[in-house]
DNA sequence: TGCATTATTTAACATTTGTAAAAAGATTTG
DNA sequence: CAAATCTTTTTACAAATGTTAAATAATGCA
């Protein structure tokens, strides 16, 4: 089964804990622009990405703000409510059409107890999650936005095929701005 | 012993688990401005800020950059460095007089083979870290400077005692820039 | 104490980014 | 196909932030 593949390279988990996370997941299909997760909810998923692609946002002052994109063979997660178990005022939208695995997390978390080798799996996973959180931070703390959409769009996928209005938000900048950049380079 | 009473609250490890990590900790005394972790090196060692201050920071085209404070009880990593095993470009300083516990993270990942405990605390420690670093990155993404300057002076101990310039750097600013937003409040 | 050093503020001007509104281009749908 | 809608760019002006240099203020050390 194909998740498995791709976890077993990270850390290959015993056949034991396989059967046990099997039935805490399930394939979804998603149209573009389908709500994955809602706003104000408390984040109980771990999504995958199989294909397709998906974005983390909020609203500020009543603009939509895109915090995470996600392709595939992405995780995707509102972690500060994950973690924390308080609701958060992010949701999760589809930008195409999408596949996603879903894990249940509260159901995997309880298996963290019997089963050693699903904890470090997924600590791991989320280790991998905060050092990417770190260098999106170092981007945004001292690079321009253009030194940010230069080092973003070396993506060329993401360029292509996401609205700009996401990608300004995303480099923290306006649509306006983003244009400007680009009218230049 | 004061580690233990501070992890119990987050995850109260067994005395077997206590014990195997008794001889991975020192306690160090730092001068104020004293290099804690050169730039350049790899990330082998947990701190623990048990009073005083210190900072993550790096050179950017010449500038010096603070990334990340640390006050008592705060823990202080190198994250990009510790869970990948490569060498950081950035370094840890005190601010003033600090006195740290310092945990080897290397041989630290050893022992949670045996002792599950261990790597569920840690797991959970770094959950937290992964955590604040989102809320950093909002803040940075859609914040103005001087949002983020009125949020982080709630801080007022910070404020008093960090140089402005670190606070400027931190806030993804100039020092210029800072005073200004000073000047108005 | 007083000199030297470091930290902070201020000033003047340049550049970047934001705002609002309109224009141009692309896409969707009846 | 054409109207309607959505996306992207452009324009003009405003506000925020950067740069450089100088002026103050605070601190550390002989």
């Amino acid at each position: 089964m194909e998740l498995f593949n791709y976890l077993d390279k990270i850390y290959k988990l015993s056949v034991d804990a396989k059967k046990a996370i099997q039935p805490l997941i399930s394939h979804i299909h998603y149209n573009k622009n389908d709500m994955v997760q809602e706003i104000g909810s408390r984040c109980k998923t771990i999504y995958m990405v199989t294909s397709g692609c998906a974005r983390i946002f909020y609203y500020k002052d009543g603009n939509d703000i895109t915090e995470h994109f996600a392709f595939e063979n992405d995780m995707i997660v509102r972690a500060e409510s994950l973690f924390t178990g308080q609701p958060t005022s992010k949701g999760i939208q589809t930008l195409e059409e999408t596949e996603m695995i879903a894990i249940n997390s509260s159901k995997l978390f309880k298996l963290y107890d019997e089963h050693h080798d699903i904890e470090r799996l997924f600590r791991i996973l989320f280790e991998r999650e905060y050092v990417n959180s770190i260098k999106r931070l170092e981007s945004l703390q001292f690079n321009s936005a253009k030194e940010r959409y230069l080092e973003l769009s070396k993506n060329k996928t993401l360029v292509q095929k996401i609205p700009l209005k996401h990608i300004a938000s995303y480099l923290g900048i306006t649509q306006v701005s983003l244009s400007r950049i680009r009218a230049e380079v």
